[in-house]
DNA sequence: AAGCTAATACGAAACGTTTCGTATAAAAAA
DNA sequence: TTTTTTATACGAAACGTTTCGTATTAGCTT
């Protein structure tokens, strides 16, 4: 499954909050950018049609849910993303990604933790 | 300047191969999926437009240069990548980038380097 | 019950990207 | 010189994504 780019701000929005409404959906989406509600609807049906989401229509109005997860999402998405922009050098993006991106220490640990234990696998 | 998908293969035959005529980008393209020259030239010229490309007209055919380089167009492209699919942590793309692709011990070593490096920064 | 509000469904317009057909010109081949 | 080949330019069709107007239905309010 490869969301686009706006559903993946709708999935976002759900894997942050848990399951939602499409209002409360298209209010979130709204603090930053204006969006219609039929918008947020009409992308939130394709959604579920497509089985990137869940929904129960017992209420009123149905509640969606994210059907993948984030990670898996987002391996996806990398796995993609490197090969168009980086032709297939995961190093590469690791690179560039860590010169020009402020980490903390904390995170650069656990890096170097991930990084030992890729290192010692037989 | 974020070039499209198929902007940015054209991009990449280029900074491999250096300066080029339509004929020769499109030949490479059509290495892997078929592709017809008005639409590889169109696209060339919108790039040009752009101002993605360069071009020399002295000759018969015209001679396109990539405007933009490859280490500053991954530069952006990574920008927006890291904000849309990854909520801007770059350490989380590290992380997956690092867990699910193959990585040469060498380049491993490289990375921890650039840790040392980062992390000796006052 | 009648009117108002808020929800879903759906089709189609709007937009950006990609693809290609066709016109035209210039060089190369006959 | 005439024909064939190989360029460029350009407009518009094709395609996918996003946006929105409108119809319809269901619950709330009076």
């Amino acid at each position: 499954m490869k969301p686009t780019d706006s559903e993946l701000k709708i999935l976002q929005v759900l894997w942050q909050e848990g399951p939602c409404t499409v209002r409360q959906v298209n209010e979130r989406l709204t603090e930053n950018r204006d969006v219609g509600y039929t918008t947020t609807l009409k992308l939130m049906q394709i959604m579920y049609e497509k089985g990137l989401l869940t929904r129960v229509e017992d209420a009123r109005s149905h509640v969606y849910k994210a059907n993948v997860s984030e990670e898996a999402t987002q391996a996806t998405l990398l796995e993609r993303f490197v090969g168009t922009a980086f032709r297939g050098s995961a190093s590469k993006l690791v690179m560039q990604a860590l010169g020009s991106h402020k980490t903390t220490p904390a995170e650069l640990d656990e890096i170097r933790k991930l990084l030992d234990q890729i290192e010692q696998q037989p």
